[in-house]
DNA sequence: CCGATACGCAACGGTTCCGTTTCGTAAATA
DNA sequence: TATTTACGAAACGGAACCGTTGCGTATCGG
């Protein structure tokens, strides 16, 4: 027996080709990330981008919708890592954090989707929001916590307005803001003027 | 004479009705309205919709984005009647009609198109914007400058960061706030936490 | 080597929408 | 009434994409 048995038979003949499985994703979050919307994204147009056959797709995926959604799943969340030294430091980092991804054009148009389909894709949403948006928007409620038991930020305040505050400045600035202009101290800017609002007053 | 002479003489031929041109209009916002995407929209859903033959659409309107323009610019802006009596007044009705507009389908869908596929269709954007976004934002400039002027707000305030805040965690809030939960005092209370921030401190 | 499966490629019939044309009819002017 | 233009409806040829199938080749286990 110098042959390792693997916990799961291989099935009989050629393996499907890993390297196809990935040029598929990628092109797919390239077509996106270029502003392709969902409903434009066509199976022809990844398997072209991939240099793949169609029938490799549907071999893996039988919709649109499911290539999609692991597509999404494969974007990394590496949330920054926090200082922990204090509140206004942290928050910092994380609107900073969102701010660069917001400029990178895969992660801003993955964004635009999100805000603007979310009705029509239901499942993709739901897994997207599972997978990007949960894990930044725990980062910050427990930053916001832990700043309110430390006595940094106001013992009242309502954790939900807080990040509202905080992210939707951020995302305001982003979207409408002057445009060009990436001004790197705007997240510093944001945070102590929302942290004059919410800090606790002696 | 018994004819009266129009400024511009009416051309030969039965005249192009208005009830059609009308019908149009409205049928592609109802279409958008229902979240169908620009891409997405096609003539002939409109002409289905409307009631109405292909031709009478291409003979206004010699493409799909032209039409969309015209239909947005009918979006009457209707500017909330500001007492004017304070600034934190004034700013929890713009915010408010800022939040029912929200809960409109028809402007939702559109703001999430004028959100997402901004950078796909400029033209349509630009027009979009000038009809509908910047009389908003003036409006709110306007009352955070005089709020300045007035000592109710910090003379040292930016008036963009202002908007961003108020605007942005309005904007977070309908997105991405407890469901369902319409909250009639939300405009309130994000006035009062952002107030806590930019106003004068005595 | 053999059987099995995956591969890229090309073609299929079917659907949707495009922008145009034709048709018979309706509504205006002269 | 004659002319002119607009109307709704239908059909056109063309394009894009759908999901499937067949083809010849490549790559695995036995």
């Amino acid at each position: 027996m110098t042959i390792q048995e693997p916990a799961v038979a291989r099935p009989a003949g050629r393996p499907r080709s890993e390297k196809a499985e990935k040029a598929i994703i990628e092109a797919t979050l390239d077509l996106l990330g270029e502003g392709m919307g969902v409903s434009e994204l066509s199976i022809e147009a990844i398997a072209s981008r991939a240099g793949v056959g169609k029938t490799t797709i549907y071999r893996r995926w039988s919709n649109k919708e499911d290539l999609i959604v692991d597509a999404l799943a494969t974007l990394k969340a590496p949330l920054p890592e926090l200082g922990g030294t204090s509140v206004r430091d942290d928050l910092i980092s994380l609107l900073g954090a969102m701010r660069a991804e917001a400029g990178q054009p895969r992660s801003r148009c993955v964004m635009n989707i999100a805000m603007s389909e979310a009705d029509r894709y239901p499942r993709l949403m739901e897994r997207f929001v599972e997978r990007a948006i949960t894990p930044r928007r725990e980062a910050m409620r427990a930053v916001i916590e832990r700043g309110i038991a430390s006595g940094e930020l106001d013992p009242g305040l309502d954790v939900d307005m807080g990040m509202a505050l905080l992210s939707g400045t951020m995302l305001w600035h982003t979207k409408w803001g002057p445009e060009g202009e990436l001004d790197p101290g705007l997240p510093e800017r944001v945070v102590d003027v929302v942290m004059a609002g919410i800090a606790a007053r002696p």
